[in-house]
DNA sequence: CGACGTGTAAC
DNA sequence: CCTTTTACACGTCG
């Protein structure tokens, strides 16, 4: 069965969000700004809208090297901290939208989603392209964003379609399309590759689409391994069986930058209990239990290490998550003396079964 | 196989 | 001299 999949990116979503809450920001250069603490500007850039982009000002360059930019263009740039409390609400009404105009919903991150809309549009590709127009104009008119939006046979293709036209773009591709569509594209487009990959790749003489997509799995496996090298032609050429699915999180981590490197146990105590109260809170959003704790670390060469451990039963106390990290913490400590430049905690092995429900689900037998 | 740690990637 | 969060594959160990 021939399956509809539409993938959905707002467009510059944190920066558009911030100008409609300052007009007076419209047609100036926005970076949004994650702070690390460290020093005045110390951190990284999210988001920046395109005028900002213009002069260099993209996602990930640090903020000292932002406002370098900003210097030299003479332009009043503006720099604004990230508000993820705020982003996610208008998140979670637009995601409601969506929900009404697909068959499934898969939220890929807080701006982006895949929709498969083969039975509510009965597998006409009008019918879709019908459909997209009103997502864009109910977007526009609750919320005053943009979107971008790709329409393909599988999720791969209509991600990479949302990224070919934007903003506020609508790439359609039939199946038919597919190939010479990705024939053009360069190897980074492809999701799923990155700088490793492509250095890899190159290594035998691969650089296009067109020449992994000829490629036999079998030169590719030495390299890869089967399964990824199979996946990889498969990408080449626009095949990918994956299913649209609502996501429900495996796993729940918060890390930050420590104000100052260190190897000390008590400088991490505090540290320690509050990551504990975020991830506490975390869970009893998501009314999950866990059954795994880890705590990560990345010292001063930024290399990174991480250690968990896996109790007997599932568990949401705060105490338990404390108590855990603190002696793998010790653990690490001991094992290296290294220091540390940022410090993190992880659950995992999540269990959904509330007892509440539990109960409910007796009753109902 | 479950647990654990690392690497790669995407946002 | 550099953010944060999540996911998944893979190797290894017992």
């Amino acid at each position: 069965m021939q399956r509809i999949i539409m993938h959905i990116d707002l467009d510059q979503f944190y920066a558009a969000v911030e100008e409609n809450r300052k007009p007076e920001l419209k047609d100036k250069p926005v970076a949004i700004c994650v702070y690390s603490g460290r020093t005045e500007d110390s951190g990284a850039i999210s988001t920046s809208n395109y005028t900002a982009r213009k002069l260099g000002i993209r996602a990930g360059i640090p903020i000292s090297h932002a406002k370098n930019l900003a210097e030299k263009s003479g332009q009043e740039v503006i720099f604004l901290p990230v508000d993820m409390d705020y982003y996610r609400d208008i998140s979670e009404r637009i995601m409601e939208i969506l929900e009404n105009h697909a068959d499934i919903l898969e939220q890929a991150s807080i701006d982006e989603a895949y929709l498969d809309v083969t039975e509510k549009t009965k597998g006409s590709y009008n019918a879709a392209e019908n459909m997209a127009s009103k997502i864009k104009e109910e977007i526009r008119e609750k919320e005053n964003l943009t979107c971008s939006i790709g329409i393909a046979p599988n999720k791969l293709v209509a991600k990479i379609a949302s990224d070919y036209n934007k903003p506020d773009g609508l790439t359609i591709i039939m199946p038919d399309e597919v190939e010479k569509f990705l024939s053009s594209l360069p190897l980074r487009k492809l999701h799923g590759i990155g700088p490793k990959t492509i250095e890899a790749l190159e290594s035998i003489e691969i650089s296009t689409v067109a020449g992994l997509a000829e490629c036999d799995v079998q030169k590719l496996i030495p390299l890869f391994g089967g399964n990824k090298a199979r996946l990889l032609v498969d990408k080449a050429r626009g095949i990918d069986y994956s299913s649209v699915e609502e996501k429900v999180s495996k796993q729940i981590s918060r890390i930050l930058t420590l104000k100052n490197d260190t190897n000390n146990i008590d400088d991490l105590i505090p540290v320690i209990g509050y990551l504990a109260g975020e991830l506490k809170k975390k869970l009893e959003k998501k009314k999950a239990s866990f059954k795994t704790i880890s705590i990560i670390t990345i010292d001063t060469a930024l290399d990174m290490q991480t250690k968990g451990r896996t109790l007997e039963n599932a568990t949401n106390s705060t105490s338990t998550i404390r108590e855990v990290s603190t002696m793998l913490t010790k653990e690490i400590l001991e094992g290296s003396g290294k220091k540390f430049r940022r410090f993190g905690l992880r659950v995992s092995s999540l269990d959904y079964g509330t007892k509440k429900e539990q109960k409910s689900l007796m009753e109902f037998k």
